[in-house]
DNA sequence: AGCACGCCGACT
DNA sequence: GTCGGCGTGCTC
């Protein structure tokens, strides 16, 4: 607006600007909808008397005066790019500032790499609003804080050098923190995992330098042990819990708390790591290979790319913690982009693949429960409680070689077979290939038949083999978060393992073909480490016999070491451009909507292929795009775009028509449904 | 999502 | 002539 020698006309209009809009205060609201045609700005005139502060939630009307939105507000302005009258802000529903413009920064940032809307990761960092907490807090707020912290005790961790802590906080570094296994005991409760105590001390040491740490577990019963733990240390005050077994109320005080501007410890379950609190040092992702890392809402992420994003922006470390790295991790390990830190003793108890010392047995078939695990359970159950780890039923176990038992493989794209309906000839899950004569890669047999059997008989066979011994049972439905020192065998499905004080004395891994044959892409590093977690909870002097288990996996779990078996997958992963080598996006809908969505990625990058279609049922397929990390922000910008012209276009439906998931390597397993 | 605008067939 | 079908597009 500077030329001079403008006409009068044009003057008069600047002119008539000023008059207006000088001094005018303008809202720009992010729109709290699911709609993804709505994922941009929008500006709303502030009324006379209307208190809005960046951050607070409002209520603005949308196309019409009747019709009204939630909305963020993400910035006060007094200009406006759109031209045409700006409506007026409805209502401010609260002074307090739920979205800081860091938090928003965030969520754009996840979801432009999730193809999503950025209100869609709003929803889930900002818990629903209770007003009653949010009063008190707003009130409690003017009474002034209390004192500052208190002196933070930096606890000795056995394994780990004292200036390991600082190392793992410099800004911008990426760790992997291998953590020890077996239990400790605690001053406050119960014993814990001892590999709650490296995050415990790299938290306090974070808390000492004025830094905050947001640690983020797969689920709720990580989240007691971890908080038992940190309570010991940290100040009441400065440790602040959000996850979404809390009640409602508890919850949004939390999610408050963490708005404070002074240093602090979030402890959570995957939505806390969206938690906006200021002086961000470090995020901790505790065993980011756990399926609960993954976001089941739109858009679907994933904790430990969250925390890659967000660490880039705050400029934080990252700390990924756990037994045994990942895959994603293990290949950022061996890339050079995450550095790797450990313990330097080992409290791992012995493990004993029962396949292996039968095999001199002239070639017997190793029994179900193998007669040294038998004997090693019963001479251990005199010094404490044994752990029996099942398998749980519900995944389809696929198909192997009638002759060999060697699993059958796509001779296109050597992916898992599964039978679509009997009669009709096996089809691939990744590609869709039907296998009209298939032929065994290993042994040249025809024939296929159902692997796997189920866990039905198990828990009756250890009756039998135990019966005077009491039997504690914990699965996905009722689940024990502890057991006491006696003797007892403690029969658990994977993942509901409970935590036995003074360790297990021994344990009993079964069902290992069943988890190795489930058909999914992360079936290997899926077992290792839910077998690793269950060797965790032995003392380190106890016996873990691993049954029925030949092979490479059997020799990485006696050895205690999978770096070389994960080294080898990520090489396979490499060459059959699979993920985590390649990223991927898949597409499920309606087969034209689908191809019209694939064709348009494909002309966007020439690197992208396409697996796929395969029908998932009827009238709805899926493809899976591939392509690489470098040039990825053009591919999911460009499904990004999509989503929005199809939400808005002709013929659409009730709800999404093709749903986009990125990087979620499920999306292979096409069994599974999202 | 909703709600308005707009461009063709059947009607008093 | 005009009432209303829903296909298409927009929301500060």
């Amino acid at each position: 607006m500077t030329s001079r020698g403008s006409g009068s006309t044009e003057w008069s209009s600047y002119a008539k600007l000023v008059d207006v809009n000088s001094g005018q205060r303008i809202a720009r609201v992010v729109l709290d909808t699911r709609l993804p045609q709505l994922d941009r700005l929008f500006d709303y005139r502030i009324a006379e008397g209307q208190e809005v502060e960046p951050g607070v939630r409002v209520k603005v009307p949308l196309r019409s005066a009747t019709r009204t939105s939630g909305a963020f507000v993400l910035e006060v302005v007094e200009e406006t790019e759109h031209t045409g009258t700006l409506a007026e802000i409805s209502e401010v529903i609260s002074s307090a500032p739920v979205m800081p413009r860091r938090l928003f920064d965030l969520a754009r940032d996840v979801s432009d790499r999730c193809a999503g809307s950025a209100s869609d990761v709003l929803r889930l960092a900002i818990p629903q609003r209770y007003v009653r907490v949010e009063k008190a807090w707003i009130a409690s707020l003017s009474e002034g804080v209390g004192a500052d912290a208190e002196a933070v005790g930096s606890p000795q961790v056995d394994g780990f050098d004292a200036d390991t802590w600082e190392k793992l906080l410099v800004v911008d570094s990426r760790f992997s923190l291998t953590t020890a296994h077996g239990v400790v005991p605690s001053a406050s409760g119960p014993d814990l995992p001892r590999s709650t105590q490296p995050v415990v001390a790299l938290a306090a040491h974070a808390l000492s330098n004025g830094k905050s740490t947001i640690i983020v577990v797969p689920d709720w019963r990580d989240i007691t042990y971890y908080q038992q733990a940190l309570a010991e240390i940290i100040p009441e005050a400065n440790l602040v819990v959000l996850h979404t077994q809390q009640p409602a109320g508890e919850r949004y005080l939390n999610y408050l708390r963490t708005l404070e501007d002074k240093p602090q410890v979030v402890l959570g379950s995957r939505h806390a790591i969206y938690a906006p609190v200021s002086h961000l040092g470090a995020l901790v992702i505790v065993e980011d290979g756990d399926e609960a890392h993954r976001e089941p809402l739109s858009p679907y992420p994933h904790s430990r790319d969250v925390a890659i994003v967000r660490a880039q922006r705050d400029k934080a470390a990252v700390i990924f913690a756990s037994v045994t790295p990942s895959l994603p991790v293990r290949r950022w390990i061996d890339r050079g982009y995450v550095q790797s830190v450990g313990p330097k003793g080992t409290y791992r108890a012995r493990v004993i693949p029962t396949a292996l010392t039968s095999l001199g047995d002239g070639g017997a078939q190793p029994a179900r429960l193998p007669s040294v695990a038998i004997q090693g359970a019963q001479d251990a159950l005199k010094s404490g409680p044994v752990l029996v780890q099942v398998f749980r039923a519900g995944y389809s176990s696929g198909l192997a070689c009638a002759s060999c038992k060697e699993p059958g493989g796509c001779r296109e794209c050597q992916g898992p077979l599964r039978l679509v309906a009997t009669g009709s000839p096996p089809q691939c899950a990744w590609c869709g290939v039907a296998q009209g004569s298939w032929k065994c890669f290993e042994c040249g047999g025809l024939k296929l038949v159902p692997r796997g059997q189920g866990i039905g008989k198990t828990v009756a066979d250890i009756g039998r083999s135990f019966p005077t011994t009491t039997i504690i049972r914990s699965d996905g439905e009722h689940p024990r978060s502890h057991v006491g020192r006696e003797s007892a065998l403690v029969v658990a499905t994977r993942g509901a393992e409970p935590l036995a004080d003074g360790g297990y004395s021994a344990a009993l891994l079964l069902d290992g073909p069943a988890m190795l044959s489930r058909e999914t892409l992360s079936t290997l590093e899926d077992t290792l480490r839910e077998w690793e977690h269950a060797i965790s909870l032995v003392r380190s002097e106890g016996t873990v016999f691993l049954t029925d288990v030949e092979g490479a996996p059997a020799m990485v779990m006696a050895a205690g070491n999978h770096d070389h078996l994960l080294r080898q997958e990520l090489a396979q992963r490499e060459s059959l451009r699979l993920p985590p080598s390649v990223r991927i996006a898949s597409l499920t809908g309606p087969a034209a909507d689908v191809s019209r969505v694939a064709q348009a990625v494909l002309g966007v990058s020439g690197e992208a292929d396409a697996l796929g279609p395969v029908a998932i049922a009827s009238g709805v397929v899926r493809t899976v795009l591939r392509f690489p990390y470098a040039g990825g922000n053009a591919v999911t910008e460009e499904l990004r775009s999509w989503r929005n012209k199809m939400a808005s276009g002709p013929k659409r439906g009730s709800s999404e028509r093709v749903k986009i998931v990125i990087d979620n390597p499920h999306s292979l397993d096409t069994l599974t449904s999202e």
